[in-house]
DNA sequence: AAAAAAT
């Protein structure tokens, strides 16, 4: 590592992320001309960030404001000597800290810095874990600092200047590829200035956002400081919103009442005596709200939408059941849980169930999950509804506008009025539905309320945290929601390995509001002492079935009992099963469940077809069938086989790049940014792509490989047909996978004809959308 | 088989 130090000093940055120069440059150029090796080296991370480098600028220029909100200036001895003494002393080693996490690899190695004199309270809380995360201790140190609004701003400032490095983190991977990362340090900057947005800069979309954020360098300026007050005061303000909201909570908290008119209905089919039980439960239930008392959020549980459906359960737990249920209308999964309401606490309802099934409901524990009844939720109940109504502030709102979301989608209005009153959620909606914003704008909210009138401190632990089961899908989840958490002057940061954990740490120490990433990395800093999640008070699941899967889950297990006690947890998935039991069982109180009405394969956008070939055709069939226009999307079942592919492509003249965990995470992020931005049309990838990946105009998914399940291929032909728009998935079998092909369809309940194809066939060229008659020989 | 930590 202190190898590392200095000669990346100067190097690596630009090795690490070359483009960052290029981007970073433009900016630079256009906001400060004068920038120094010594800060490109340090900040080229940062750089979009600009805070860093405004900071520096500034603190020549408008400094003042900023002032205190450059780390980088005040290291360079720009130091503030302001009044508050005491807070000051802290703030320079808080900030010496931060700025040598941030730097971290190339500045110094770990134990030279755990060793290095400033070690204050927080380095050894942070690294001792023995110590744990002293909460007392930054609750004292909050208390002290508390002090005046130029503390604060202190604070707010020095936040940041490292912010930039956040976001240039993430940045790195996202900002070649998306600008949505330009957008976030765009935005940021201005996130109360909604006006702004509006105005345009916004809209403009990410780029759009930096440049509104050129455009008031002023506000910007002033803000940086007081925006966090300012941010208090809307809340307040807000709240006058919700004054109104009042109103539309209620409206909210009809739907969960909608849901439970549906649930008469349930009962009607045969659920009915259950039902009254479970009325019985609930009492007691709520009785031992004493747990989740601690759930200060909670107070709204009483709707339940759960319903122990167990004696409908009666089917088996296969997929295939439960999906069958789903077709039908509203409803599908029951998930009943009747019993938890019995529970004392979540713990003791596992053992309980997982030792002895002794309850009246004892539902045995594979069968729990089997069915998860679900309150669906029909389009047209949303229709006129807005997210103002579901009760998410202005500010929030209008970031959604920005974004492009006007109105809520199904998913997101059954959801959100839920995550608001503080319960846990399960929700299906499927793929391109809007399931980051149905989770990701409500946690916002609800993290800002749960600190309302408080201050963001330097150093202060996480309130949420959201976890996906691949690094390309944390980025995307940080790139919709830290437009939206900025909006309120909340700050997220992502945890994902590949990369180096300095940023990380340097961010983390500085304190955010929101976590999101792959739980590896996130597990590996709670080990290390540098990640507190104590007082995590919501956590998400994204793709939550796939976070169950075997080898996947035990992670997942021990990274949420890390959170509050009590937390707030939400699982989203195109795809949600029994197979989230495991960790529904452990950690979900009286959840919501919720999917959306009609959301079957029949109302999707999305043309299924099978190619039945012979193995000796198929190279030459792919390479027809990804000759074409528009974005491809190609499966392999394994790197090796998505690599060749990829280059097979390539040699045949097709521009073609691969996505899969052999690569590298700069190569990872660079092929999945060369198709987003078009440089390349067709990528070829393992199921690292599967799940959760966006890309807006994927028009044909091409499966080389076909799926072993059927969530795999649901998952993977979500790739297309996103948000309403068409799409086509082709599997490719043998005429010896016929039958496990269509079983796996009939399971995803997808209907597909099965056709015969030939090298030359004509069907190739229907499929690749080209012309019959164009006879153009591929390859 | 793949993914997720780092070494």
């Amino acid at each position: 590592m202190p190898k590392n130090k200095k000669p990346r000093g100067g190097r690596p940055s630009a090795n690490f992320e070359p483009r960052y120069g290029a981007n970073k440059t433009s900016f630079h150029d256009r906001h400060a001309g004068g920038r120094d090796s010594a800060r490109d080296t340090r900040d080229s991370r940062d750089s979009r960030g600009g805070r860093a480098d405004a900071g520096e600028r500034r603190t020549p220029a408008a400094g003042f404001d900023r002032r205190p909100g450059s780390r980088s200036a005040s290291h360079r001895g720009y130091r503030p000597a302001e009044e508050g003494g005491a807070p000051k002393q802290r703030w320079s080693s808080q900030e010496r800290a931060g700025r040598d996490e941030a730097r971290g690899i190339r500045n110094r190695a770990e134990s030279g810095r755990r060793e290095a004199p400033h070690n204050r309270d927080d380095r050894l809380r942070y690294n001792d874990r023995s110590t744990g995360f002293d909460r007392p201790r930054r609750d004292d140190r909050g208390g002290q600092r508390p002090t005046g609004p130029g503390t604060y701003r202190d604070e707010r400032g020095g936040q940041r200047d490292e912010r930039p490095r956040r976001d240039d983190r993430g940045a790195g991977t996202q900002r070649q590829g998306f600008r949505d990362n330009d957008h976030r340090d765009g935005g940021r900057p201005g996130r109360d200035d909604r006006r702004d947005q509006r105005s345009g800069g916004f809209r403009d979309d990410r780029g759009g956002q930096r440049f509104s954020r050129d455009d008031r360098p002023q506000r910007d300026d002033r803000g940086a400081s007081e925006r966090p007050r300012f941010n208090r005061d809307d809340r307040p303000a807000r709240s006058g919103d919700r004054t109104e909201r009042p109103r539309f909570d209620r409206a909210a908290s009809e739907r969960p009442r909608f849901d439970r008119d549906d649930r008469p209905r349930r009962d009607d089919r045969g659920a009915g005596p259950r039902r009254d039980d479970r009325g019985g439960y609930e009492r007691p239930e709520r009785s031992y709200d004493a747990d989740r008392a601690r759930r200060a959020f909670d107070r709204d549980r009483t709707q339940r939408s759960i319903e122990g459906g167990r004696d409908e359960r009666s089917r088996p737990s296969t997929g295939g059941a439960y999906r069958t249920d789903r077709p039908r209308p509203l409803t599908s999964d029951t998930r009943g849980r009747p019993s938890r309401n019995e529970r004392p606490s979540r713990n003791d309802w596992n053992a309980t169930s997982s030792a002895a099934p002794a309850k009246k409901f004892e539902p045995t524990d594979d069968v729990v999950h089997e069915r998860l009844e679900a309150k669906s939720v029909a389009a047209v109940e949303v229709d006129g509804v807005t997210f103002g109504d579901l009760g998410l502030g202005s500010n929030i709102v209008e970031t959604l506008v920005g974004m492009g979301a006007a109105t809520p989608f199904p998913i997101q209005a059954a959801s959100i009025p839920a995550v608001l009153a503080g319960r846990d959620v399960l929700a299906r909606g499927r793929t391109g539905s809007g399931k980051t914003i149905a989770f990701g704008a409500p946690l916002v909210e609800r993290v800002l309320q749960s600190q309302a009138g408080k201050r963001r401190e330097f150093g202060r632990s996480p309130r949420a945290i959201i976890l996906a089961p691949t690094r390309e899908l944390a980025l995307q989840i940080d790139r919709t929601i830290q437009p939206i958490a900025r909006s309120v002057g909340l700050f997220t940061t992502q945890i994902y390995g590949g990369v180096p954990q300095g940023r990380q740490v340097g961010a983390l120490k500085k304190g955010v509001d929101i976590v999101i990433g792959t739980p590896g990395r996130i597990e590996d800093l709670i080990n290390q002492g540098k990640l507190d999640l104590s007082d995590c008070r919501i956590a998400v699941l994204d793709e939550a079935d796939h976070m169950c899967e075997l080898g996947f889950v035990e992670p997942v297990q021990r990274i949420l009992r890390h959170t509050a006690d009590g937390s707030q947890k939400l699982l989203f998935s195109a795809t949600l099963d029994r197979e989230v039991a495991a960790l529904v069982d452990e950690f979900l109180v009286d959840p919501a469940v919720y999917e959306v009405a009609g959301e079957d394969q029949d109302s999707s956008t999305i043309e299924h077809r099978v190619l039945v070939i012979e193995h000796r055709d198929k190279a030459d069939i792919l390479t027809s069938l990804v000759d074409r226009d528009g974005k491809t999307l190609v499966f392999a079942r394994t790197r090796a086989y998505a690599d060749m592919l990829a280059e097979q492509f390539d040699d045949a003249g097709i521009p073609a790049v691969s996505l899969h965990g052999d690569l590298n995470q700069a190569k990872r992020t660079r092929n999945l940014e060369r198709l987003t931005s078009g440089r390349v049309n067709v990528l070829v990838a393992t199921d690292v792509a599967a799940r959760g990946i966006h890309v807006d105009d994927i028009d044909l998914v091409v499966q080389a490989d076909a799926p072993d399940e059927y969530k795999t291929y649901l998952h993977r032909s979500g790739r297309t047909g996103r948000a309403g728009r068409s799409g086509r998935v082709v599997t490719l079998i043998t005429r010896q996978r016929q039958r496990r092909m269509s079983e796996l369809l009939e399971r995803a309940e997808i209907d597909a004809p099965f056709e015969n194809a030939r090298l030359d066939d004509d069907l190739i060229e229907e499929i690749a959308g080209r012309v019959p008659t164009t006879a153009d020989l591929t390859a």
